[in-house]
DNA sequence: GATTGGTTGTACCGATCGGTACAATGTGTG
DNA sequence: CACACATTGTACCGATCGGTACAACCAATC
């Protein structure tokens, strides 16, 4: 066994360091010295791995990131032969990630910086993807493209929501509150919702 | 009538365009160059009015929001003769407070960043104040105690994830969205709800 | 018009910022 | 062992950071 997050590539290890110190001090305040310092690394070992620079190490973070929900969260919600396992299984994937409302999102916190315009794109595409990918397992329970769409946008939202409103009162439960809420609401069982559409 | 930015007190316009600075840059991305720039105020003027420097800044950026929605937000929906009028006053005032979703929330920002600490008190008596307020106003709507909390809660943190998505997908819209349904859910007639209270 | 006290611009401080240069190391291959 | 090459620590760069010192300035009062 070896560190941190089990048995990953080494780079993957560097690069999940690299988001704990992201997301403690937002990417303006993640200096050299305190990335050097989480990650053990030199200056010349961190230019050697990432030539360019703090934006790079940024960059590739979120796209570890973005690759991580793809895998976990994004893919199960298109492919669950029962779409409601992927929309469970989704609400298990963010609990455990967030690690229950204790950890915050790192592309929420980009999203709401100042460096914002740098990786407007990554933000962006990262969003767009859990929507879509939600509204499309909300559409094989029986919705209508418009109102998966918006019940897929605001179950994000309110996940969103939830971590800041957690961080900012300090207190874990808000997020786990929210998220029995929100799983509720999208799996009761709905059969108004599919009536209408046959 | 005196408009938001009108002719307020010198201070309170000083105070608004710190804000602005804030907002767009975060607390460490803010310098004092930016600051200076955004004010019109050199150096001396800048600590000549905050001795206290950049944190004291921010610090009373944050009281003067946190005021304004006391003023504006949480004493209405307390002291409303109809709680309707009083969550559709918020609703209203959100949504031209962050000027329909093109704005961010200031304490959300705070909250998530790394100056988190530095005025944790501040974001976290701006978020409970908040969910306070409002499970006030749901409470006299029939709502019980309980119940009422976890709406407000609710309500709370969809406008935060709101401002957050829409921020990054670049949508206004999104916010506008997120606040009708928000309204519509906590304003719906609530016969059930109601009901179960007598 | 002199004096005064609040207000301002400007020069400057040490510290730290992100980034570069490079020499000293390690490590695997012949 | 010798070589090649990837990896690393360290010294250093100019720019900028938040903050201070202080002299010049200003309107008001006498």
């Amino acid at each position: 066994m070896r560190a941190t997050t089990k048995d990953a590539s080494p780079r993957d290890e560097l690069l999940s360091a690299l988001g704990e110190v992201f997301r403690a001090h937002g990417y303006e305040g993640a200096s050299l010295a305190l990335i050097s310092e989480a990650t053990g690394l030199g200056k010349g070992s961190l230019y050697h791995a990432f030539p360019g620079g703090k934006e790079q190490m940024a960059e590739e973070v979120l796209a570890s990131i973005d690759a991580w929900f793809v895998r976990e969260i994004y893919q199960p919600l298109r492919t669950a032969a029962d779409p409601r396992d992927g929309i469970a299984g989704m609400f298990r994937g963010v609990d455990t990630y967030f690690r229950s409302g204790k950890r915050v999102c790192l592309i929420g916190v980009v999203a709401l910086g100042g460096a914002r315009d740098l990786f407007a794109e990554r933000v962006k595409g990262y969003f767009v993807a859990w929507v879509d990918a939600l509204a499309a397992a909300l559409r094989k329970l029986g919705h209508a493209q418009g109102e998966a769409q918006h019940l897929a946008e605001q179950a994000v939202l309110e996940i969103q929501g939830a971590l800041v409103l957690a961080r900012a009162v300090n207190d874990p439960k808000v997020f786990a509150r929210a998220l029995e809420r929100s799983q509720e609401r999208l799996l009761e069982t709905k059969r108004g919702g599919a009536r209408e559409r046959r």
